[in-house]
DNA sequence: ATATTCTTGTTATTTTATTGACAAAGAGTT
DNA sequence: AACTCTTTGTCAATAAAATAACAAGAATAT
């Protein structure tokens, strides 16, 4: 792999999930080699940019060959890190918490959930996902001794800053987050994903209003 | 409002929920008034961007004084489209579509979900958000009775394209889609808005292999 | 072996997005 | 009423991202 010292873009890291997802679909399917030029035909874009991305991290095709699908689904695998197994907490076993315990497989994506907290007594102790529920309050000791990297806020708004400052001060660095709430800029050197589905709703809202408008014009 | 003439761009868009949620914050904190200076300094974006993002859409604020908030609060609503009531459609009922459909508050965001489907005799009939779970049998009867415009993928991906096709062919014109599966460029004309869970906590955890990088180069 | 085709990695170009600059206009002040 | 300050809307400049172009290397065919 090339030397990393040059910082990678946000849109090309964006963009690497969905490499390694069509990677596996036609490793499954018993596919050797690929083309940039197939491949973007596939995913629905240009060659180029495939092979731009993929160049951010070293050459891993060769010419009038293409690219190794195992090899490449490996290379993209380990630059985002999928071998590791990152200690993850879950804030909060709600509906969406529950969801998410249950239905990610955070094994095959470098991480291994090794705790779920909640504070209302009607759930803790419950099993979700096959762990119990633990109780907030236990919370301290936990980080102190499992010292997990991540946590997975699934609370409502207005406990998110709080309960993050809380989070960071017992060492985690970084958040997948669920809330409303905006994480982005309230650290540094802390990575935030956000899940804002509201506004992915929203955005949807949109396009649709589009359609209709549309629709209606032709009319 | 400003003619529709030119496209709004992707970028744009996606920024607008995101205003609508710190302007609605303000408004309750009953803040009167703000200025792109003070709203990019909040939401950690320039002041410049705001303006040039709010101009796609009209001349919503004064100078010397800035924009009300609750008009502009309106405004991003209307232009989102939330004050619509687009039926929805949920297909699958498990783990991820019982959380989405009991902590989405849809109606604040342009639809209303008038039906949950799923093909698992165990759950068809049990009660989801107040709703009984339909069989995926009487899809095709709602779809014409009801007339759905949106579909909400809450299905394994191998399911994803045949339900889609389907969903189409019964007058869908926009998925919400949890699914792996790539909609995207299946159809056009149709709008489509990923959620891609995966693809988020594989970027997550890139981003967390480079916090977990240059802790080691410290050491 | 040689020629031809394919396909990469990389550089150049174009397009898109963000940021900066500033005249014009209204708000607040004296 | 005149003056100062603030802040917009818009245009210009910069930065970033995507696309296109192409030389060079490797595979395949003849």
């Amino acid at each position: 792999m090339r030397e990393n010292n040059h910082q990678v873009s946000v849109p090309v890291i964006k963009r690497l999930p969905r490499y390694h997802r069509y990677l596996e679909e036609l490793k499954n399917l018993g596919v050797v080699r690929i083309s940039s030029k197939e491949l973007s035909a596939r995913m629905g874009l240009t060659a180029s940019q495939i092979r731009q991305d993929l160049n951010c991290f070293g050459g891993f095709g060769q010419q009038g060959y293409g690219y190794n699908i195992e090899q490449l689904y490996n290379e993209i695998g380990a630059i985002l890190g999928l071998n590791n197994k990152y200690k993850a907490i879950m804030i909060g076993a709600g509906n969406l918490g529950h969801a998410i315990a249950t239905h990610i497989h955070f094994d095959n994506r470098g991480f291994d959930l090794v705790g779920i907290f909640d504070n209302n007594p009607a759930v803790i102790g419950t099993k979700v996902g096959g762990k119990i529920v633990l109780s907030s309050d236990d919370l301290e000791e936990f980080c102190l001794k499992e010292k997990p990297m991540v946590a997975i806020l699934c609370i409502p708004a207005e406990y998110a800053a709080e309960n993050a400052d809380k989070l960071v001060s017992l060492g985690i660095k970084a958040f997948w987050n669920f809330t409303q709430y905006d994480l982005v800029h309230r650290y540094k050197n802390i990575a935030v994903e956000n899940v804002h589905l509201g506004d992915s709703l929203m955005t949807l809202c949109y396009q649709v209003k589009e359609i209709d408008n549309s629709c209606e014009e032709q009319q």
